[in-house]
DNA sequence: AATTTAATGTTAGCAGTGTAAACATGATAA
DNA sequence: TTATCATGTTTACACTGCTAACATTAAATT
């Protein structure tokens, strides 16, 4: 006996979508298929989403939450170099495990984070704790410098979950694999020290 | 006087698709307006590219191309901190000036590249010449730590375009950007130097 | 030169999509 | 009790990627 009216429909939408926009990609999902899985009609979906980029920017403002969560630091206590090699390791590890919707969140899939408040503000959130965790550690140099190379810090720790993204994909083999490929393991096996390297050029230069 | 056959087909889808990908995006673009543009049928450009994908891939070439070109150095001669700080800003600019092309190369548009050898080749070729000068750059390291050495710059040159390419779309407004955002303009006006600290912290680490 | 073959084009059609409009239901506020 | 409004359904439109069957013509073979 199910009533009419579903109840909690919107959130059990978002954690539907959540689910096979990892498993599939977000370019897999399709609103009539996230209803269905509902057992919702067609249009139900477009009485909380307003258009499906409203929807992918739900998805989005959850990865950013989880994000946030797995690499946040205390920035009351002392922050140390190894808080933030740690928390780096986290964020390439959130990078691989959610790659999917990695993807949704830093790709073009939202066009304009402005347009839907939640997603700005965790995607804002995500960034101030790894910006003030490094301006605690490299508290000697002003504010745009620091921000600056918070930004150099971020950049970089991106580009490696790109990178070490595609070795899962293509494998390892030197001949076969677009070039950085080819080192991805490498990469991968000295993670902590790369990181612990790159962070202390940083804050030294 | 128009001919049943075409004759130059392909080459025109691809040329149009560039600029329709580039103008608007690669996922407004669709096989049937391609097709509609070139005066021809729906389904014509099917005996061209198989699927939608392989259409993305040739686009993609295309791009690898041309940025391939715009930040190559010729390994023969001498290699400076000059020409890697002058290609770097030409590999910025060409994700900036080519944002929609760079989304489609770098993104999940094209699943793996193995499936396209002239993809495959023409990405390889542009992380070949980056790595090569980089190698002549820093040639006192063993080869595995200047591949990885060259994929962390790579990597923050290449997260450097994402960042700096939101401000142009969201503006530099330091209340409603996402963190990054407020300083990106920072960046694009120390470029140089900040390329150039990067750089030489690597090169000494 | 005639004929076969293969490449490249067209037409018709399927199953699926995002989204809007008009209508139905039922929880909540007046 | 009744009116309102959020939330659901039905129907429909224009669009998509893609396949199958057929048409045309350029190129290869005889």
């Amino acid at each position: 006996m199910k009533s009419y009216h579903h109840g909690n429909l919107k959130q059990e939408l978002i954690d539907c979508a959540c689910k096979l926009c990892e498993r599939d990609g977000y370019t897999k999902l399709s609103i009539r298929s996230l209803a269905k899985e509902s057992g919702v009609s067609q249009t139900a979906p477009y009485r909380h989403f307003k258009t499906k980029e409203a929807l992918y920017a739900s998805v989005a403002t959850d990865g950013f939450k989880k994000l946030s969560k797995a690499c946040h630091i205390d920035t009351n206590k002392k922050v140390s170099k190894k808080h933030l090699i740690e928390k780096g390791r986290n964020y390439i590890e959130f990078g691989l495990n959610y790659a999917n919707t990695y993807d949704l969140m830093f790709g073009t899939a939202v066009g304009n984070f402005a347009e839907y408040p939640e997603l700005l503000e965790s995607a804002n959130m995500t960034y101030e704790n790894m910006r003030v965790s490094f301006a605690r550690l490299a508290d000697d140099d002003d504010d745009d410098i620091v921000a600056l190379k918070c930004i150099t810090l971020w950049s970089m720790i991106h580009g490696l979950v790109g990178i070490l993204r595609k070795v899962q994909v293509v494998g390892d083999d030197f001949e076969d694999g677009i070039g950085p490929i080819s080192t991805a393991s490498v990469i991968a096996d000295n993670l902590e020290d790369h990181l612990d390297r790159v962070l202390t050029g940083l804050i030294q230069s």
